[in-house]
DNA sequence: TCTGGGGTCCTAGGACCC
DNA sequence: TCTGGGGTCCTAGGACCC
């Protein structure tokens, strides 16, 4: 595939959670459109999970921001309207805005939740010139779903996704190769994909403060500096990215849940709960990926938000809740120092695929187990997730099922590597 | 009760082998 | 018995993304 000419949109949803919420609640007779007064999404202060996920645009002319507590976002705007968050519908929203796009491309990559590349390269004989099937394609989600998105255009992914991040909403922009220098290097540097709230200031301390300037300079000085990732940097700088669409979907490479509780665990019995009940919706989403673990790793966070993990191989590699929680509670055992914790989480990696199980020779009672699983996952598909729990949860203050959304479908998600 | 939850990738250091 | 060096695997932690 020449990758000169290619033509890359990057298709982005404007405040996704707060506009998909809004356009559901003026469906079903909602006299208020959210995205007119200071709103938010926002998780349940009480259990400690208040944070602001999405914000309103008059919400933001009080400088509110995606992340800030939603005390503080309270305390800059005292009339806000918070709205918990409902991820199945907006799995379902994000699954309806594909369908459309896949009628411009048959190539295209589920970046996240609310952000979509498509390969719109060879596409002008069907669809006309790029910058007007643009327009279509935004005023069409506009008028068939009720939401804004902005399209970003150029030759390749980096550069379409920055271009998606100009003037919002509801716009179209380019950023081909020869546009960079106009429209790409007079940004702040921090405002540059891959550069975070950790590089930036380093970059500040050495004067680069654009784009710009970051291009400007000796990529062999960066290398030295900053490794492989100042390279990449540099590389971003100066709109150099080549990775194709990947429309064949990523392979995943790990999965995990992790939850804030709602009350420190500062007991080895409490926490046990808690890591069973994380297992089991993980061990779950590893079935329904017919993929099988390797390795179990668990992270705790204490209550100075101090985070630590560790991490072990599987005698064999499984998707049996059981095995996998008796791993991840010898780890837990063998790290947990005994302070208060805040958060606790657990994380599957090293998946193979669960086709064969032949190493399954090894393990007492396979087969039971595995049986067992099957029908503790049927009924919770069916009848939701806490239809069937394991006794040692009730009266115990802690949900059976930690995390995730068990009707979600997983896709692939984000990387580093566009 | 002021700070979520899902990911990927890279690096450094230690163990171990040849 | 002194001093290497390369390669791979494993683990913890930290960077980034949405």
């Amino acid at each position: 595939m020449p990758k000169s000419n290619r033509i890359i949109f990057h298709i982005d949803v404007n405040s996704a959670y707060l506009s998909w919420e809004a356009v559901y609640r003026l469906q079903h007779g909602s006299s208020v459109d959210l995205r007119t007064i200071p709103s938010v999404i926002g998780g349940d202060v009480t259990s400690r999970h208040g944070i602001v996920l999405a914000k309103s645009i008059p919400a933001k002319k009080y400088k509110i921001q995606t992340g800030e507590t939603l005390y503080s976002a309270r305390m800059k705007c005292p009339n806000l309207v918070v709205i918990p968050p409902r991820y199945y519908l907006y799995m379902q929203c994000s699954n309806e805005m594909v369908r459309i796009l896949r009628e411009y491309s048959p190539s295209i990559q589920r970046y996240s939740i609310d952000e979509v590349f498509m390969d719109f390269s060879n596409m002008e004989p069907h669809f006309g010139d790029p910058v007007k099937a643009a327009h279509e394609i935004k005023d069409r989600i506009r008028a068939e779903l009720g939401f804004t998105v902005n399209i970003g255009i150029s030759t390749n992914k980096l550069l379409a996704k920055m271009a998606s991040e100009f003037e919002k909403p509801d716009k179209v922009h380019t950023l081909f190769p020869e546009e960079i220098p106009a429209k790409l290097w007079p940004l702040p540097v921090e405002e540059l994909f891959m550069i975070g709230r950790a590089t930036a200031p380093k970059l500040y301390k050495r004067g680069i403060f654009t784009v710009g300037q970051l291009a400007a300079l000796d990529p062999n000085v960066l290398r030295q500096w900053l490794k492989s990732y100042g390279i990449m940097i540099w590389n971003f700088a100066n709109g150099y990215e080549d990775s194709p669409v990947r429309d064949d979907g990523i392979p995943m490479k790990g999965l995990g849940n992790s939850n804030t509780l709602a009350f420190d665990v500062e007991d080895a019995q409490t926490a046990h709960r808690v890591l069973l009940s994380l297992t089991e919706t993980t061990a779950m989403r590893l079935r329904d990926a017919k993929k099988c673990a390797g390795v179990v790793s668990v992270s705790m966070t204490d209550k100075d938000f101090h985070t630590y993990s560790h991490q072990g191989k599987l005698d064999v590699p499984t998707d049996c809740t059981d095995a996998i929680y008796q791993k991840a509670r010898e780890l837990f055992d063998e790290a947990w120092q005994g302070e208060p914790l805040r958060r606790m989480g657990i994380r599957l990696t090293q998946l193979c695929s669960n086709d064969f199980f032949q190493l399954s020779f090894f393990v007492k009672n396979t087969e039971k187990h595995r049986a067992l699983d099957a029908a503790v996952d049927k009924i919770r598909l069916k009848y939701g997730s806490r239809a069937i729990f394991r006794s040692s949860f009730l009266y115990s203050g802690i949900s059976p099922c930690m995390g995730g959304v068990l009707e979600e479908e997983d896709y692939p998600m984000m990387s580093s590597i566009l």
